[in-house]
Formats: structure tokens, C-alpha cells, sequence
DNA sequence: TTCATTTCTTAACTTAAGTGAACGAATTTA
DNA sequence: TAAATTCGTTCACTTAAGTTAAGAAATGAA
């Protein structure tokens, strides 16, 4: 299971025995249950995590309603935060299956960081990237309309339309279960003409 | 004008008059007229822009339709691409008004980041920063409907609003013109009660 | 297994956005 | 300055999403 983890840091960096067991030894992997809360809201540390296997899930409680806005499977990391932040988090975390993950606190950030300057270099080169790919999500979502969001997912990420239910893939699409529900029936409708 | 670069690069790094001065010798200061197209669909090259005063617009066009996904105004960098990437640019870059600005390209950015690898760190921090920054505007955007989206905006950008011609607005926010006309006269009807 | 809860779908109705067209106002350009 | 274009608004109509409710299916807990 490591080795996921080595694997994904060995295309920006490359890493030392020492390194690889400065970050083992600061105990990272988390094996959680299916339908654990990761991060409430109003928590105020902002941990990072780093999904190695199975699915967890980014949420707000807006009028008491879930919103969900992200996903995060395998080989996929949420917002790394190489700088201390001590805000106080908006949002929810939850695991949609059972997960294997690395868990980080800004503390470990500060202190890989400080230690082995090539991480902090590694957790810019990644924002980059992750803003890169954020800034086209946002575009794409913007320049789309639901029905069109459903089908590029249907190309993009068909597993977690198989892998989430139905009512967060609907927030997550920005609309409501039932509406979800009427376009995939509008869409199957279309397909046998 | 270069003042405003420094001052607001001074936030992330402090800079000696070397490295001043190497920057200046890059020659990335540009005053650009009103409707100046920066970027093009297709073109290889990605810059940096990095705007001093005025306004720029990103936007897409989509079956032979403008699709605006962002504004650039006073002290916001757009993407800062601090590693070489070689892709063509989906979308477009014009101008809203006369804007000064700095534009950098990769190779800029790869000769000083071998120079002053401080720069590189900086590019880093405001990746995510910009990369937590966005994370919150596509949760919000993903979140509410038209009308909170334009009342947002309303408050945390009103110049956008007086700046920006109304059908640009409108794509920013998801809709057409027409529906931003009708959305503002709702908003308009319902104060009036 | 059974009961309770949650989830998904369908339906009828309401509300708001998309579309096409028209027209005056503002802006460009010749 | 005059003509042409672009822009913003309004309107009527269409389409799709929100809402409320109901019932079936799946899931979880006792």
C-alpha cells in the first residue's frame, strides 16, 4: 500500500530511503470505514488527504440540505496545503466506500518541509497542476448545461456513476436527485429514436 | 507601474535589487488598447499575464458562441504556469478596457526560476493559494442558482458589474443575457415589496 | 428475517432559464 | 455626422429544473 504512495511521489521527486522513511515514520495511512465523517464543519485543522483506495467526499450543509461538490478516489489528493492555514473548514468530509488514505496535518507539512525542502517544491509543482486541471474542470462546468455535465461524466469518470448515489452525483452536478432521475430517463428516451 | 509588480511580489518573497533588476530586463511590462485579443484558440504558446490596471477576460466560443469563465482585474495573475507546458490553448484572452500589464512566457519563467529558484517557490505558494481560492469560487458556483450567484457577485465584485459589458457577466454566470435582464428585473420587483 | 430508514424514480405542478424576435440605445466605423 | 453594428431589454413561447408528494426498491439495524 505504500507503494501507491511512492509511486505517485516519484513522478515529481524523487526520493532517499531516508526521506521515504522520515514519511513512513510520521504514521500516515488511515484505513477508514465506509460512511466516516473525515472533517465536520466548523473543525478548525485542515488536514490533507490522499486517497489511496476507494472514495471519499467533499460536502456542505447549506439550509440544512447536503451539497456535494467533490470527489476524490484513487491516486487522487484533496488541497494540498503545504502552507499553514488555520481557518476553519466550511465543509464536510466523508468516506462514500471504505478507504485507504493518507491523512496529513499542516504540522507534518511544516515539518517535511522544513526538513526536505523538495517536498514544499513537490506541493507547488502539484497546486500547479491541480489549478490547472481545476481551472477546465470550472470552465467546463460553466460552459455546460446539466444534461451535457451527466454525459461528459459518463465519459470522463464512469466509475463513480457506478461507485456514489445518485443524490450526491446529483449535487454534484448542481442539480437535484429528481431532475437527475428525469435526464437520464430524457436521455435514454433520445437514444431509442 | 512596476511598483505595484514589487509590491505585490514583496508579499511572497522580498527581492534584491538584482533580482529587481533581472526582472525588469525581461521586459514583461505591456500597455494594451481595449478589445486587444492577448490569446487565441489554438495558439501553442502559454503566457502569464499578470494585471497592473484594467480588466482581461478569458473566454471560450462554443458552437460559434462566446463563453466568458473569468475576469482578470488589479493585482490578479492568471494561471501561473511556472513549468513549461506546451499545450494549445482551448480558450481566448482579450482585454475589457485599456490594461497595463505583464506578460511572461515559459521561457521567462524557466530562465528565472534557474536564476532565483525563490521565484519558483513563490509561483508555488500562489498556486494554492489561487488553487484554494478557486476551489471556494467553483463550491460556491456549484452551490447556488443564477440569482444568488449574481447577488454574490454583487458583493464581492460590484466594479465587475459596472465594468463589464452585461452579456459577459451573463456567461460568467451560467446564463444567457437575456435571462440576466429578466433575473435583474425580479431582483428589482422583489425589493420594490 | 423483519422493520425502519434511506434512496431512487415517477408524476403533476410551479418557477426560471433558453429561444427567437423586436426595438431603442449605445457604440463603432466609414 | 450618418450609417451600421453591437448591446441591453422586453415579450411570448418552449424547455428544463425545482418542488411536493407518493410509492417501490435497496439498505441497514434490531
Amino acid at each position: 500500500m505504500h507503494d501507491i504512495l511512492f509511486d505517485f511521489i516519484s513522478k515529481y521527486i524523487s526520493l532517499t530511503e531516508d526521506e521515504k522513511n522520515a514519511l513512513l515514520s510520521l504514521d500516515l495511512f488511515r484505513s477508514v470505514k465506509k460512511g466516516t465523517i473525515l472533517l465536520k464543519e466548523g473543525q478548525k485543522s485542515q488536514y490533507d488527504y490522499f486517497v489511496l483506495k476507494g472514495c471519499i467526499r467533499k460536502y456542505y450543509i447549506i439550509d440544512g440540505e447536503e451539497k456535494t461538490t467533490a470527489f476524490f478516489t484513487e491516486m487522487e489528493g484533496m488541497t494540498p496545503h503545504c502552507v499553514k492555514n488555520n481557518n476553519k473548514s466550511e465543509y464536510f468530509v466523508s468516506c462514500v466506500e471504505d478507504t485507504i488514505l493518507t491523512v496529513a496535518n499542516p504540522d507534518m507539512g511544516v515539518e517535511l518541509n522544513t526538513k526536505f525542502p523538495k517536498f514544499q517544491l513537490m506541493c507547488g509543482v502539484l497546486s500547479e497542476e491541480l489549478l490547472a486541471k481545476q481551472q477546465i474542470d470550472f470552465d467546463d462546468f460553466k460552459t455546460s448545461s446539466p444534461e451535457i455535465r451527466y454525459l461528459n461524466l459518463l465519459q470522463l469518470r464512469p466509475d463513480l456513476i457506478q461507485r456514489v448515489p445518485q443524490h450526491q452525483l446529483a449535487s454534484f452536478l448542481g442539480i437535484k436527485p429528481q431532475s437527475l432521475s428525469r435526464l437520464r430517463a430524457r436521455i435514454l428516451e433520445k437514444s431509442k429514436e
